[in-house]
DNA sequence: CGACAAGTTGATGTTACTCAAAAGTGGTGG
DNA sequence: CCACCACTTTTGAGTAACATCAACTTGTCG
């Protein structure tokens, strides 16, 4: 337990930890014990079943999975994203059972989060930052959907994607993965495939991005940031900006 | 400490808590406790502003406030409501900021919510589960907002108001209270206050419901619960759905 | 090569927005 | 009690954004 691994042989998603509170040495040391009992979901199955009891917290290693709702007609909300580093089943109420259908995306790899030894610990703050980030982007998702043209909603919700993957070390200042369907992305931004098609021709036409081929790439980083509402999202004094800015990975 | 008082006479908001988890005598005495330091915000006034720190969770006893955020160029979005026997400011990151601004929409009574003294307790239990009944509020507005037409994101946005007032004892089974002007109905729904003048009327003319003069009269109740999706929101095992139906204060 | 999913295009329809003004409501002070 | 004000609700006419429908193209993988 007293192996101190070097930081840039860490999992991504343990490096998003680690960046939300530097962890400690058995901290770190639990958590890629977790990865031992790792288990993949392959693309398109359920991660998670929409009222099923939840057993404890996992950590989503590799991937792309969604919360996602479906009513009776066939429509379905995308409700958010879990990406490497991000965690599922937070809660601490008695008996938890999950409130949205979790579906993997890309083929998943989870494995259990370690539970934190001691309220207070970093580990603990880590998640803790984690669910207030998580509740944020909920947050900015309402925002979003309530009052952007499907423009705005495109380029605020790739800015935020960008932002997060940037967080586990996962993309570059320019570019990042993105293994959406523009099906997918229309569940997403509240809109028909066709009209997502329509809108990504734009911003590519505007030479603000450029989606295609499971990937994102920036083509005017500095205009995109002027056009995005939002500042780095902020939820603790002691979480400095710096370390949520977006750098090269 | 050791008085406990009958229930029906507790403030609306302690209701609301014993009915998520009962609680002891002592807990609903550290609660009273609590109200003798309340304090209240008139009308239009911001309760907590975006970014500033979160000094610890507080309790709505009265009136209604909204989780608010204003874009540069004016537009507005409300991400939620607060109604008596919410929570504000649960979180359990170090120095938390809060992530969007309170505003009241009626004269609001708030006060500090006591510290649940043990994990485990029904204290705490009553929070657990009041954050997860939040987050589904948040996931369900998404829904609501990405893909319900006008007309079913009023009537999904009145069924869930109906089911949380009743919660708290403040709704009967055919009507409640509703201080909103169409203005903030509009920036709640994603539409404009014209808009939601003519679909009031629309659901007026169905015979469904009548939204008037700060209150709803459900005209059709059994109408309403077969248009509208979700089934009451259940987030533990533990909680019964009996506990959560609507019915007379 | 063939099959199937994803992406693209065009024509048309509908929902909700915009602008503008009138009518109703409630509170205040003379 | 009335006059006045600010705010909210209501109505009408025209428009813009996004949806729908249907076909065609491209890419991928066996």
């Amino acid at each position: 337990m007293n192996a101190e691994p070097a930081l840039h042989h860490l999992e991504p998603a343990i490096r998003r930890l680690n960046k939300l509170a530097p962890l400690t040495g058995e901290e770190i040391a639990a958590l890629q014990a977790g990865t031992g009992l790792a288990h993949r979901v392959s693309a398109h199955r359920e991660v998670m079943a929409d009222g099923e009891p939840v057993t404890g917290p996992s950590l989503v290693l590799k991937g792309w999975a969604c919360r996602v709702r479906i009513f009776r007609d066939g429509r379905r909300q995308i409700l958010g994203f879990l990406l490497p580093g991000d965690l599922i089943g937070l809660c601490d109420q008695p008996e938890p059972l999950a409130s949205t259908m979790v579906t993997a995306i890309t083929e998943v790899t989870l494995c259990p989060a370690p539970h934190p030894v001691e309220k207070g610990s970093r580990l603990a703050t880590a998640y803790a930052l984690s669910r207030a980030l998580d509740e944020n982007y909920l947050l900015r998702h309402i925002g979003r959907l309530g009052r952007l043209s499907a423009y705005e909603r495109l380029i605020d919700w790739v800015a935020e994607i960008h932002e997060r993957l940037a967080l586990a070390g996962l993309a570059t200042p320019a570019s990042f993965p993105m293994p959406l369907t523009q099906e997918i992305l229309a569940d997403t931004l509240g809109l028909t495939s066709v009209h997502v098609n329509r809108t990504l021709q734009m911003v590519r036409r505007q030479g603000l991005m450029d989606v295609r081929n499971g990937r994102v790439t920036l083509t005017d980083p500095a205009n995109l940031r002027r056009l995005v509402e939002s500042r780095p999202t902020r939820v603790s004094a002691s979480l400095s900006t710096q370390d949520l800015a977006v750098s090269a990975a």
